[in-house]
DNA sequence: GTGTAACCGAGACGGTACGTCCTGTCTTGCC
DNA sequence: GGCAAGACAGGACGTACCGTCTCGGTTACAC
């Protein structure tokens, strides 16, 4: 399409995003600024909205983008595959910038296109993730059928959001990660 | 301390939360401004202001506030207990206003006193109730010891939030609550 | 008219007035509030209100107010009267009180009641003492027909009006004043 | 120093004093609102508070501004040259915004910058042409010396300040401004 | 080479919400 | 009924931010 003109320059996509997860960090999604992050990337506002409609596409793809999980190794049996996904999970969501950003995000994700971006990205990634490991499990014989993957799903990731930004239990989350896991695993096999 | 002077009246206090949680139904925490909610009520903004720091103190107070659980009666199990819970959880969330509101507190409440505020009236309220149910369930001897109250409160709550305002689940909020307390049972009882 | 109740106190009346007048001399007309006379003044703004309809009618009162001049004592001669005239009319001027507020007056004054007020009080008591002068000297023969006399108030009134509040000439009004009187002499026998 | 940026439209400057000047001859200082300001000259507030730092600041600007007189022409004769200024300081003073205007300024002007400005502005530039009226009548004969010129600018401004704001003589301005220059030739040469 | 088109930093633009302040009225309980 | 205290409706102020637009100038690809 672009049939002419300056190629946009990659060192500005990397200030943007890093100066986001920066200012994230320091002042949460509130006290944000799109000039704050353009002034601290050395850049102008034009150059931001250039590349994202809007702050919170901005913040979206600062925060969520590149949260992208590898594809869970087999690990021999449910209870260690779900400890897995269960720590992935509150790696990705305990780093300063997300827990800056998600709060932001769901609040201003009500009418907008940002909702379906993040449920594409964000969620249907880890969804992919929860249904591979559950069909193993089927398949090892360790569940008689698949749960619904979006039960699961929410069994695993909502204790870890809710212990993290509505609880704010100051605690070890890669514990309460772990633990999780096996209350889970007890959950889909003895219930 | 005052001694003197006119008092204030309920039924403006009435207005601007019974206001607020209209604005917030309609259009959700973004799009609600203190002086539609002063307008909606017929008073002016200084009376908000008078009796709410922030637009976010306002908003907790209406939508927060009134969500007391009455406390859980024995229901002669731990399975139909928590399923209870469960329930009086997810009806409490899946409020119009709640759930145009909860996202936008935990935006702006990185730093602020909302924060504590709500752990000290929504949570831990909720942490009560668990912790009898809890207590009932040793009782009963369906538990050996009571479990980390924060975790089961996790547990519960957690998948709830996931499901209304991150995985956005558009299906029956009811059946999946009463899904995930025969869960959480299997998981505390089985694990 | 008053057929019972309580009689107002006098002591009220005058600590509106003292209070008004401290606050002018302190923060000029713009940054006097009526909160802060009734502070000032120990008592409730409603008794503010019960003697005077606005803010401006208060200014008014306490600036304006009082400000009758003794009739003019026949000094012998148009120039010693002048002078007299315009020492008087510099002295009233130049208190912090009607520095304060003549300004403020003037603004607020565009459509209302205050205006007439201010002409009858000020204005016309000035211009009362204008023409007892005037028609001295054209008893004593200095003036062959009394000029108009609100042309010769604006000429004695105005410079010193002027060098107060536009010019704000930091010199001595008095001086001035006696200067004005020479000059005006001159102008009303010799023009 | 600003080296980048987009330049500010003098199209904006224009609007805002030209909106400024309607909306003062409509409704005086009173009532006027830097909101309606910006909505009857089609802009935003930010635009106006970018080159305004108050609102008297802006009403100074519109109707102040621009009333620069062109340097007096020798008329030839003292008493002609008086008549000129005082014809000049009454059509000045007596336009709708000016009207409007000046009261509220001199309310404001108690401790702001405004007072400075409007001294070097307004009144610097009236005084240099009273200097040079005076300077020629003395090179002409008319006077022996110079008087001050801050008297004898006073004791042209002030009646006509006078006339129009403080007692508010409903007649015709010119007239009265043409015998006060009759009478500060008079009160100059004669005294 | 030289166009041309899109890029870049900087910052002004229209619009809108915020939280503060002030006015003039009203409402308590006490005198 | 007056009084001190202070809440009430209404509305202006000045600040801050968003997303768009406009400058002067730069940089790569196509001709």
């Amino acid at each position: 399409m672009p049939r002419g003109g300056r190629p946009r320059e990659e060192r500005v996509d990397a200030a943007i995003l890093s100066a986001t997860r920066d200012l994230l960090a320091e002042g949460g999604y509130a006290g944000l600024t799109v000039a704050a992050v353009a002034a601290r990337a050395g850049i102008g506002k034009a150059a931001i909205y250039r590349r994202h409609a809007t702050k919170q596409e901005m913040v979206f793809a600062a925060a969520v983008h590149g949260l992208d999980l590898e594809p869970p190794p087999d690990q021999g049996s449910l209870r260690a595959e779900l400890g897995w996904l269960t720590g992935v999970i509150a790696e990705t969501l305990s780093g300063p910038a997300v827990a800056g950003a998600l709060g932001g995000l769901l609040t201003d994700m009500n009418d907008d296109a940002v909702v379906s971006r993040m449920r594409e990205t964000f969620v249907a990634h880890q969804r992919t993730h929860v249904i591979a490991v559950l069909d193993r499990a089927v398949t090892r014989g360790e569940l008689a059928a698949r749960p619904d993957p979006a039960v699961v799903h929410a069994l695993l990731l909502g204790p870890i959001f809710a212990w993290l930004f509505v609880l704010r239990e100051p605690g070890d989350v890669r514990g309460f990660a772990e633990a999780l896991a096996g209350m889970a695993a007890a959950a889909l096999t003895g219930g």
